[in-house]
DNA sequence: GTCCAGGTCTTCC
DNA sequence: GGAAGACATGGA
């Protein structure tokens, strides 16, 4: 098996989907897209028709980063069954192609619990410290990946057990303030049986949410979060300050909806693929703030 | 220096 | 069950 191969894709934003504030570990280098998926470096290129992917060392297949791009699903009948506001329209046109992943549930639980009150860039640098702090120096969380020769070294995601066997002061070096004994308590649930991710993700939608919810750190935003990067529910939907900011402007000018009334409207609005509606906006809204910002810039 | 960030938890009413 | 404040840290 070679080191290389080509997903064939048709409307796959590459950039839109690792920048979108969905995974933290993708880096933009001028060879093309870096990350560490399933302990595997990964650098991906958007080609015309496809994509192209290289590993550092050959894999014994592609299934595993195929699942993980879903390459295989069809974003056609995803738009299709979207509500035909022009809201949504225009988020769709603004970043056409932009797709869901499939993450590890676990790297996804901890990421997110890590993000509470924290900006994406923020959230990037305390998941990388995470990953390497302790990484070759100490072999004690982070593991080394097989890298290119002559590379950086990268890391992979800790695992609960890993995490477990830490201490909080060790995590608050990593800068993740206090959310440090949420992410441990966690760890140690996970790590110990108390709670099961794998169960979890064979439970439906609103039971999976329920036992997420009991864990620390998890709120409803961040359990709908883990629903639909790490468990694939595609009728999840995180409501964050973004989403939340999104809905009552375009959905409730001068009103001033609850989070309760935003959630069941979007649930009732937006249909099965909710989630994919839900990171468009999401995306648009962040694009159209970085514009103006980028305006504003020009002026001074 | 101030405000705010892909929130959650605790306290208080 | 809803509102208000605390919580670490760093970017804008």
């Amino acid at each position: 098996m070679s080191c290389r191969t080509e997903f064939a894709v048709r409307d796959y934003n590459l950039e839109a989907t690792l920048a979108s504030g969905q995974a933290f570990r993708w880096r933009q280098e001028p060879a093309g897209w870096e990350g560490v998926v399933n302990a595997r470096w990964v650098r991906l290129q958007a080609g015309t028709r496809a994509i192209v992917a290289e590993t550092a060392q050959p894999p014994e297949d592609w299934e595993w980063l195929a699942r993980y791009l879903q390459v295989a699903v069809d974003l056609q009948a995803v738009l299709a069954a979207f509500p035909s506001d022009p809201c949504l329209q225009a988020a769709v046109q603004s970043c056409r192609g932009l797709r869901l992943l499939k993450q590890d549930p676990w790297e996804c639980l901890a990421s997110f619990i890590l993000s509470s009150n924290k900006q994406i860039r923020q959230i990037e640098q305390v998941v990388a410290r995470l990953c390497e702090r302790w990484g070759e120096a100490c072999e004690r969380w982070g593991e080394a990946v097989a890298v290119p020769s002559g590379h950086l070294a990268r890391f992979a995601f800790p695992s609960a057990r890993r995490l477990a066997a830490g201490t909080e002061t060790e995590l608050r070096a990593c800068k993740m303030g206090f959310r440090a004994p949420y992410l441990l308590e966690t760890a140690r649930r996970i790590a110990s049986g108390v709670a099961d991710l794998e169960a979890i993700g064979q439970m439906p939608v609103n039971e999976a949410r329920r036992e997420l919810m009991k864990l620390p750190g998890v709120g409803r935003k961040i359990a709908d979060c883990v629903l639909l990067f790490g468990f694939g529910f595609g009728e999840a939907f995180p409501i964050d300050v973004w989403m939340a900011r999104a809905l009552r402007r375009f959905y409730f000018p001068g009103q001033e909806p609850g989070l309760k009334h935003l959630q069941e409207f979007a649930e009732a609005h937006f249909g099965p693929f909710a989630g994919y509606a839900q990171q468009y906006l999401f995306h648009f809204m962040r694009c159209r703030v970085a514009r103006a910002s980028k305006r504003t810039d020009g002026r001074r």
